[in-house]
DNA sequence: GTGAAAGCGCTAACAT
DNA sequence: ATGTTAGCGCTTTCAC
């Protein structure tokens, strides 16, 4: 097991070049794979550059053509499954385009994704994809983009930020969840998510900026006004975020004078937290509660009884937020798409009619 | 919603210290924060910095300091629950000390971790995380960790390569799950893993390299053995990966002619096909099977009956391993460490005495 | 405390 | 096809 002696620095393009007997430019156009170069002087240079265990520089390479060959991604929290199917599905197509990507978490914390927005500027990722966390507050969203760097949101639009966008088809699959429940009998449904506002109370739907959101509120109130159900606004929790925000709120809302007979959850990780508190409570689903979710998640099949869940095509946001990102960083310059993907509500036992 | 004007190039230090009129190397210093200036100085340069918008470039501050202030991760698929736990605790510590990660899913493939470990050396990367995808082809490894490039290994020792490495405790979680199950009486128990040998058959416990997989099944068989059951090898199950392979698998062990009474699945992605596989098989969960998974995935409380598990403090291996490698980065120069975090057997109620 | 100048490893004109 | 020469934006001696 010998160790190689304490050299320096790493074999540079110049050493290879002095040791080929060739020029550091020859030397670099084989090297680079770009030029034009006779055969016998590339396999020259290619077997001096094996013999010296040479090694490219990505960050010089970077640093002379402006490109660095990442793209930068920053999610609300890479725990949550939806997150990590997104992201699994983005490094895919990352790879497939010889990207790699540079991953942050901004813990659903505005501070932190500005933050993380600037890191990954200044290590000049050649565009960036965000699933912005606050609605309200995308100055430094609205900059990225203005500066020349591409950017493409992450299944949270910004209809106030004009940028490709890939989301779920959210206000279909809401009215759609919403109409099985009601076709049940159901009038008193909750909907909760881990969007909030600034008083964490929803007196207006304008209050909700995140499009994906106001999108599905939107869908629900739709069809419970058509159903004739009155302030379906007050039936709408906010601030789930988090294991135990999640669990206290679904207690609270169960255990409440006028507990919802059913609820539906804006993401796995919500109605995980209202599947135990009902558990808790000694509730059963479907009898005394009803319950849809959005986000197909691996568990939910395997649950007794197993949910009604809005498939999102996760993986695939991912694939497609990824392919639109890298069209734009090879040049495509056709104005803001805005891309749904659609859903799909698969029915199964955790709904019935309401007693 | 005015547009900047099409400048060519971004602000550099040298725009700064013009437009300050000061030298190059003195806005330099204050602006990278190293080096004396007076207060009046610095003060004036860092005026004149955010008027002119500047924005440093870390690629040629990585350049020429040689630390890029990344950290490389590779695992082997960021969609197993698993994983994202880890990357969440690597990127929470990661951050917290000053750096970014650059993610790359191996897919459990060598070709592609070989790729990325590559790529992310070319990156220059100042510290690399990887959860060895196959054990018998580590020379990439072994290369990176001589070279001087700091390396800790995550949940997947490889015993030959001497580098810090941060794992469970697998062996006594293995021990402690067997002797729950022959306690209850049961003698035919099979541990189902998505590790493999090379002809995908095990008769030697030695073809199975990954030493994490390894002690569990060591801990395994001492416990069988100790307790009068013959031939603990056979019921081991390899090549549990993905999630149909899981799948088949599963039920083929089911419908055997002698299926076992018992089975420990390896992670949670196998346990939840495993579940599957009982419920469509019209197999009781605990009376006709018990199960006993690994990694306590969220969702092992909620399906009926829940699931024992052994509890790894996934979140905290992430959080230790990145600690690990950045005091590496920091230069501690001491012998290899294997950290060992401390697992936890939660007894639920997925195991019955046998019938 | 501040400035001048030399590089880091690579690519990109521009010659030859 | 190959060599020469500048830089990219920053840090870092080494003078002053």
């Amino acid at each position: 097991m010998e160790q190689p002696p304490m050299r320096k620095l790493s074999i540079t393009v110049a050493d290879v070049a002095r040791a080929a007997g060739v020029s550091k430019a020859t030397a670099a156009r084989v090297l680079g794979g770009y030029g034009t170069v006779s055969d016998k002087v590339r396999a020259l240079v290619l077997e001096t550059a094996t013999s010296l265990d040479y090694r490219p520089n990505e960050l010089a390479r970077s640093m002379t053509t402006g490109r660095s060959g990442t793209i930068g991604v920053v999610v609300g929290d890479i725990e949550n499954p939806f997150f990590s199917s997104a992201v699994r599905g983005i490094a895919d197509v990352a790879r497939m385009g010889g990207y790699t990507v540079i991953l942050t978490n901004s813990g659903e914390d505005i501070d932190a994704e500005k933050a993380a927005v600037k890191t990954l500027r200044a290590k000049r990722v050649d565009g960036l994809i965000v699933s912005a966390a606050n609605s309200y507050d995308f100055d430094h969203l609205q900059e990225i983009s203005q500066s020349g760097c591409p950017l493409v949101l992450l299944d949270r639009a910004l209809p106030s930020l004009s940028v490709d966008t890939v989301t779920t088809d959210d206000r279909a699959a809401a009215e759609q969840a919403t109409a099985v429940l009601i076709r049940k009998g159901h009038r008193d449904i909750a909907y909760i998510t881990a969007c909030d506002t600034k008083d964490h109370r929803l007196k207006d739907l304008d209050d909700i900026r995140t499009a994906s959101v106001r999108l599905r509120i939107e869908g629900f109130m739709a069809v419970c006004s058509a159903a004739g159900i009155s302030a379906p606004l007050d039936a709408v929790q906010l601030g789930a975020n988090g294991r135990d925000s999640c669990a206290k709120l679904s207690r609270a809302l169960l255990q409440s004078p006028t507990p919802p007979s059913a609820i539906i959850a804006s993401d796995s990780l919500i109605a995980l937290e209202v599947f135990k508190a009902a558990r808790h409570l000694g509730l059963s689903i479907p009898d005394d509660l009803s319950l849809i979710t959005f986000h197909d998640a691996d568990w939910t099949t395997v649950t007794s009884p197993p949910i009604t869940v809005v498939r999102q095509p996760v993986y695939q946001l991912g694939e497609t937020v990824a392919a639109l990102l890298i069209e734009r960083i090879n040049g495509a310059t056709d104005l803001a798409r805005h891309i749904v993907v659609p859903t799909e509500l698969i029915q199964r036992s955790s709904v019935s009619a309401k007693a």
